[in-house]
DNA sequence: GATGAATGAGAATTCATTCAT
DNA sequence: TATGAATGAATTCTCATTCAT
């Protein structure tokens, strides 16, 4: 029985390994060069496969974007509820959001949510393809404006402010593209960044 | 005299007009469709002309992108000089700036302008065509920068915080995409949404 | 009668001095470019036409290097009729079109006509368009063919040769393409090697 | 092992073999239509392929004609030096090219040759991508050079005629296309031609 | 399963030719 | 008559996707 069972676990572990790897890279390419200037080609000689093996795990060049997009939400959604665990202020949450999308690890991940984020294609083909994505992200959303209602609640965020707006730019300004120049130009550090647009931030959302 | 000249500058301004009109055409289908999605047939069709006639105006797809971003740069730059010369405080200049953006005619223009500053390819394209678009952006910038730096000494902006990062954040602001929602779903007519981003950017980095 | 008429010669007059200048212009772009890499737009900026305008002396491109061919041609058996007249053996006649084709002013003009005399495509052309050029041609050939007879008849060349392959190789001699590398590398003047080319050919028909 | 081996040099044979087929069915279809008339469409569709295959084997059209003209003179190459081992006189040699080169299978092949080395576009586009050409076409002179050489220092050719001038003469020899309409219209078969040609050539040049 | 050769729809671009002014 | 803007057929080349091995 463990014999007839094993294989096929550890087909399917290597299958996962080889399918974690492919989104791995895809995503590093699509950062460099953007959606429409990646061949599956190139994705799939960087990983170190055949182009027709890409195929086997992933139907097509949308749905291999949209499983990206898919993955990096919900390990956004699970850092989020991580914080959310953890006993602290909604600010202090929002502010670990904040790093976490910007300073941590995930910065490069966020550079490519952003920019497939603001594009007008992407757009499209989530709302043909990706409803997990939409939904995922609704989650996210969602999470950020029940943080910022509780905030509200506790009497530290302006409770005259609508709550949408809040999250929207607090949303907005998880965009690291803008942010590019003030590492490369200003020299300073994204640790620093991330003080300062919190500070920002929630200097202009605080309750008066 | 007249008439020597005359044909010539007739012909000339049906030439300006039909450039202008290829430009606004594409502008929006850009915005619809994006621009690798859009092909040159698309935009000819949109505008009521054959393929051909669009490289009678520019030498390719490149250029006219770049040319729509130039003239859309220009009138930005246009409009922020007309309201630096009004006697005003620097925040009632960025508030102006915001709501010419955003709220304006301009809303659209905004939405590709944002849309396409986020992609990785068309910043490349910019990189190797645009010079002129460059040195348009950094004009923008370095004029927000300034409107800064005066609220600064002026006493009304927090001289602690750096002024490229008060300048990102401001530019990140102008990203109609994000406040979509707002719209569709909250209801919030542009104008509000404005005056509240406004709000919060400005307390944000107000002098304590 | 003499009012009405002048001012149609007159005009004529001009109609033929411009259509040369097309003609001249055009084979020297031909020569540069080749038929297939020169377009009409080229042509006419050189003559400092419009487009429209060759179309008026012209109904199509492949018109165009047919007159050119057709007036060259006639060119050619304009010198050969003279040449004929000239009291001189048949070996100084060819001599002297050889040196006409080759060395003299109808260098250039010698080049473009084997350039093209060579190509398929303009053979297919001729075919279809150009009766004319290919009894013009013809003549040429019939012409040499003639003198090659008469120089066998008077002794001076070998009968037992067939005349249509001398007349082959006395034409194939005249394509100056092969001679290029004799002027920029070997430095010879096109006399000396017109000198030598005949030298060779009449040896190699010379009875014995 | 031969199991591990096989497939890789089957398919490798398999790919040589569809190449050489493009290249062949190219060569035919370019001699009959012409570079610039000749499709990548209709190629493919001669060879019954798509069109993208072609553009597996040859990176683009210029590449195409490129390898049709290296391979065809490295064939005239390995005739060449072939001819050389046997042991014969120069005028033997040069016999036998002219004979491989005019009356044997190269027959079309020549042809195409003869007709690109006249065209000025091919020129052009040789001197931009086909140094290798270049190279092999110089290689090819210099053999024909060194045999005329020869046989002036053995004292069977004239020594006071350059060797230039001989080698360009031979060489526009090698055109097929005039010698058509001795084939068609005086019904010699090629090996005759090849036979008057060679005598005309080799007395010009014979030692007095 | 993995491969990568083959496919062919689709896009950008060119340019001979026409025709309204 | 001269013009040159407009046309659109034709061509080259790319690349996502398929499928026989």
């Amino acid at each position: 029985m463990q014999t007839s069972q094993s294989p096929r676990s550890l087909k399917e572990k290597q299958r996962q390994e080889r399918e974690t790897l492919i989104l791995q890279v895809a995503e590093e390419v699509f950062l460099e060069r953007g959606y429409h200037e990646t061949s599956m080609d190139e994705i799939a000689s960087r990983v170190g496969i055949a182009k027709g093996t890409v195929y086997l795990h992933f139907p097509g060049k949308d749905d291999l974007i949209v499983a990206i997009f898919a993955r990096d939400m919900q390990e956004i959604l699970r850092h989020l509820d991580a914080s959310l665990d953890a006993q602290s202020s909604p600010q202090a949450k929002l502010e670990a959001l904040l790093y976490f999308m910007y300073a941590g690890l995930f910065h490069k991940r966020t550079q490519l949510l952003s920019t497939i984020y603001h594009s007008v294609d992407m757009r499209r083909l989530f709302a043909e393809k990706g409803n997990c994505i939409k939904s995922l992200w609704e989650s996210v959303v969602e999470r950020v404006s029940l943080l910022l209602e509780e905030g509200k609640a506790r009497g530290e965020f302006d409770a005259t402010l609508p709550t949408s707006v809040m999250t929207s730019i607090f949303l907005s300004l998880l965009s690291p593209k803008s942010y590019e120049r003030l590492i490369s130009e200003d020299k300073l550090s994204p640790e620093d960044i991330v003080i300062h647009v919190g500070k920002i931030f929630f200097r202009g959302i605080a309750a008066q």
